[in-house]
DNA sequence: TCACATAGGAAGTGATCGTTTCCTTACTGG
DNA sequence: CCAGTAAGGAAACGATCACTTCCTATGTGA
């Protein structure tokens, strides 16, 4: 038996809880993602879960936050790659489509759905996906992708476009129109080429 | 006591069950929706709505059913008076914004969420999602709205502005910016006037 | 009018929910 | 090495879930 520290064990069953959270709400949705369904992903017992979270509320937004960090790590990492593409727009939309229809962000969904109608999970949230719409611009801007774009413009079309994919995604999990899809990516790309072109 | 034909009376509580089940999932979502809380606002039995529904899931088929139907009623209505509008783009944008953040619609995303995790749910609201679909463009290009797009974007532009204004109800709930929905909006509008321009 | 069929309600079913209690196991400071 | 503390597990808590049973009330066909 490897001999750990206290806090070394505590912080391992907090990942495995976390981690278990996420892969639950992907799997089976906010609703039905139960206390013991992610006690038996994380091989843990109810009891293990409830020591280190004082209710599954507390353990949701801790996945949630797990999730925004892991999801603008993804961003950082591609956006210097996507900056040195040749078709800056077309490359970045097809990544933030991908990025936005990816089972990381299902979780977002399904917890944003879920906060219209919690008070409480909606309240604390809030901070969390507020700093994700800030983040998911300013890490944009900074990496240089939104050069093609007006200054003044460039925040609410990155925020038009993460909409835009969310809603593409939201019926792509029970109608997918792949067709329709791409057909609508190019009519995007057109239309913020006209932006880019017109200021 | 009035005296109702048993077809009468089964219809007004079939009524009333799908009424209550659709104010019941904008009030407490999807998951807490439960059979009770439905009876209890339709001022029935639990055993009168499973006399009427085989199960819970058949009750949320209907309600959605008259959702779109609904929904699709409310368009109609609407769009012959945006067809006459000055500014055709600006009104129409602005309409289907507000229907889409509309709380009969917000049943529509609870319901496309959980059918994303639930397969018998997924499979029964699709083809009512997908008439849902083709049913909002046929009305727009009837009504003669789009006209200013060219013909052959016209059913993907209307798509993407379904999904642009759902992404934006998405998180409308959590955490809402009334000011940068207002000038995204502006933006849509100046996106769709260059390409109406451009073909 | 009356036997019959259908609709609605009351009270349960077992299963599962989030949470608690209590006991055992693992680490810590001295 | 050992008393004290913190972490993890087993089992049970009441509440609530979707659904069933069974009885009463109401409409139907002859």
């Amino acid at each position: 038996m490897t001999r750990r520290t206290q806090q070394e064990r505590r912080e391992a069953t907090v990942a495995k809880l976390v981690d278990a959270t996420i892969s639950a709400i992907v799997e089976l949705g906010y609703h039905r993602t139960s206390v013991q369904a992610i006690c038996g992903r994380a091989g843990l017992s109810v009891g293990a879960m409830f020591r280190q979270f004082d209710s599954r509320l507390d353990l949701v937004v801790a996945a949630v936050e797990e999730v925004v960090a892991r999801h603008l790590a993804h961003f950082r990492e591609h956006l210097a790659a996507l900056a040195a593409e040749e078709d800056v727009i077309t490359a970045s939309l097809r990544f933030l489509r991908q990025a936005t229809g990816s089972p990381l962000t299902h979780v977002l969904r399904e917890v944003l759905i879920a906060a219209r109608t919690e008070q409480e999970l909606r309240s604390r949230v809030r901070p969390t996906i507020h700093r994700y719409y800030s983040a998911i611009f300013a890490d944009a801007e900074h990496a240089g992708v939104l050069a093609p774009l007006p200054p003044e413009h460039r925040e609410n079309v990155v925020h038009m476009m993460v909409h835009l994919f969310s809603g593409e995604a939201l019926i792509t999990g029970v109608d997918p129109r792949p067709e329709q899809a791409e057909a609508q990516l190019q009519l995007a790309r057109r239309m913020l080429l006209t932006l880019a072109g017109t200021d």
